[in-house]
RNA sequence: GGCGACGUAGCCAAGGGGUAAGGCAGCGGCCUGCAAAGCCGCUAUCACCGGUUCGAGUCCGGUCGUCGCCUCCA
């Protein structure tokens, strides 16, 4: 089966073939760090991190790339404001930044690099665009061309009369062409510089992410993307500034995150509309947050609301239940010989997944539809385990084993569950609690209720959840 | 003004020419000592109008509504 990606560029669904054999190479727009980032970022986020992770699945060698944009006007403009320096600013939400991505579940990329350890490679790249004649100096500043750049506008499929028409920036008189944009910006008093053959400043933002993009993974890319706010300027312009640099293609499917709405309007931190992720997660699970934002197509806007989020919960807890179940009854072994009606429904309803779930992820990562997939046959397990719970043969053990495996693999793709690890003291604690499960079981078998329901209860606010069941007392850490 | 997206059940959402996946919620039933989980059943003609077609959420045209980009923003 082969994979299918809607690039930005062509506005068509493409067969996905990277530049080399089994290899992807891979850059994301990441965060400006000048504060924590909030869910509608994350969508972007955690959408390429599956976007990694399904290539991974497929067998591809990922090279993920996402950078940290440290220096900006807007980090300055809250140094001021928190009355710390731009660099205090930068390390302390850079950190946020790794810290909330790994509480959402996301792989670290194969490299965050940060702007501001790469402003030679940026300076030497704008004195390139300068002797090309792409660039030129005024006061101090360097401004890119467009005009010098017959193929402006590909990507966002404007043309440079529609941008004159539509223009609403204020004109700056020193630029040759009023869309014309900053590479290299002079320093003004008080403002973090650094050298260059221009005098002390700092570099624009959209010559970051060309440097750091093709120092990292070469001079055209597999994919590249960011959130749909990103087409223009910004990538438009990382596209005139490297393609003119380097004559080549810079990448080759561009792909663009719909945004995330709360209260009809883009969440967005001008708009005070949003929610940092490290507040949603102190009410709402990982799993379940990325369920909610991969439960529409990435190039759908999706609403947010917290009734979603509680919703998203609950359907993780169906999942897990069902992981679960088939986890307890599985066991190891090969199916040997005729399989009963209901197990070969079962192995049908595997199969059905497997296929299902690449078709989806195939046509251009259809996480919606890879969940459906996913739940259906949730309720093909959980219809199996219903009707055959108290006599379970071995076939219908080891195909429950390898549907725990196979549901394993695929809900990892998506990150959206974890199987709970045990430490060794974790380890310890289970064999207790099996103890307490099975003295309860004494209790029951006596019909001593009352003590049966008492453990149970005071297990439950130990956050120790039980489950009786006919195969006997399932239990959980309830989290 | 230019460019673009969206409108499918109570809510969310996949599907994108051949007769409506899935999740959440609700109601009824089953299982269960109780609980939890689960199972079964019930709940849609796809914004509206017109067209193409043997056949249209699915293609074309139009209308209405919502949102976005064109300025920093994932």
């Amino acid at each position: 089966m082969s994979l299918r990606i809607y690039n930005t560029l062509t506005r068509r669904k493409e067969e996905f073939r990277p530049l080399e054999e089994g290899k992807v190479r891979i850059y994301c727009c990441g965060p400006t760090v000048y504060d924590y980032f909030h869910i509608g970022n994350a969508r972007t986020f955690v959408f390429f991190d599956v976007v990694r992770r399904y290539l991974e699945f497929k067998g591809y060698d990922v090279r993920y790339v996402q950078n940290i944009t440290d220096i900006d006007d807007k980090i300055i403009n809250r140094a001021h404001e928190m009355g710390i320096s731009p660099k205090e600013v930068a390390d302390r939400f850079t950190q946020a930044y790794l810290e909330d991505s790994r509480s959402l579940l996301i792989k670290p990329p194969t490299v965050n690099p940060k702007a501001t350890e790469h402003i030679p490679d940026m300076i030497e790249l704008i004195k390139r665009l300068i002797d090309k004649g792409a660039a030129y100096v005024v006061d101090g500043d360097v401004y890119f061309d467009v005009r010098s750049f017959p193929e402006y506008g590909k990507l966002s499929g404007r043309s440079l009369d529609d941008l004159l028409a539509g223009a609403r920036v204020e004109v700056d008189e020193r630029k040759r062409h009023p869309e014309d944009f900053a590479l290299w910006k002079s320093a003004k008093p008080g403002e973090p510089w650094w050298e260059s053959p221009w005098g002390r400043g700092r570099p624009g933002w959209h010559i970051e992410c060309s440097v750091m993009a093709m120092k990292h993974l070469g001079e055209t890319i597999d994919i590249h993307g960011g959130g749909i706010d990103l087409i223009f300027p910004h990538h438009e312009n990382e596209i005139a500034q490297s393609e003119t640099a380097t004559g080549k293609p810079f990448a080759r499917y561009w792909m663009h995150v719909a945004f995330l709405r709360a209260g009809g309007r883009r969440m967005g931190k001008s708009e005070g509309n949003f929610i940092f992720v490290r507040d949603a997660l102190k009410r709402f699970k990982p799993e379940a947050i990325r369920l909610f934002l991969l439960s529409a197509h990435y190039r759908s806007p999706l609403d947010y609301t917290e009734e979603r989020l509680a919703e998203a919960e609950g359907a993780v807890s169906r999942l897990r239940n069902c992981l679960l179940n088939l986890k307890r009854f599985g066991a190891e072994g090969k199916v040997k010989g005729e399989l009963a009606e209901e197990e070969r429904k079962l192995a049908d309803a595997l199969e059905e997944l497997k296929g299902k779930f690449e078709e989806e992820m195939d046509d251009d990562f259809n996480t919606a539809g890879a969940i459906g997939a996913i739940f259906d046959f949730v309720s093909h397990a959980n219809k199996f385990i219903a009707e055959n719970q108290g006599r379970f043969t071995d076939n219908a053990r080891a195909l429950m084993r390898e549907a725990y495996e196979t549901l394993l693999k695929l809900t990892d793709v998506l990150g959206i569950y974890r199987e709970e690890r045990r430490s060794g003291d974790e380890e310890l604690i289970s064999k207790l609690i099996d103890l307490i499960v099975e003295i309860r079981h004494e209790a029951r078998q006596r019909k001593d209720w009352a003590t049966a329901d008492k453990i149970r209860d005071r297990l439950a606010q130990l956050g120790i959840k039980l489950q009786d069941t006919r195969e006997g007392t399932i239990w959980r850490f309830e989290d």
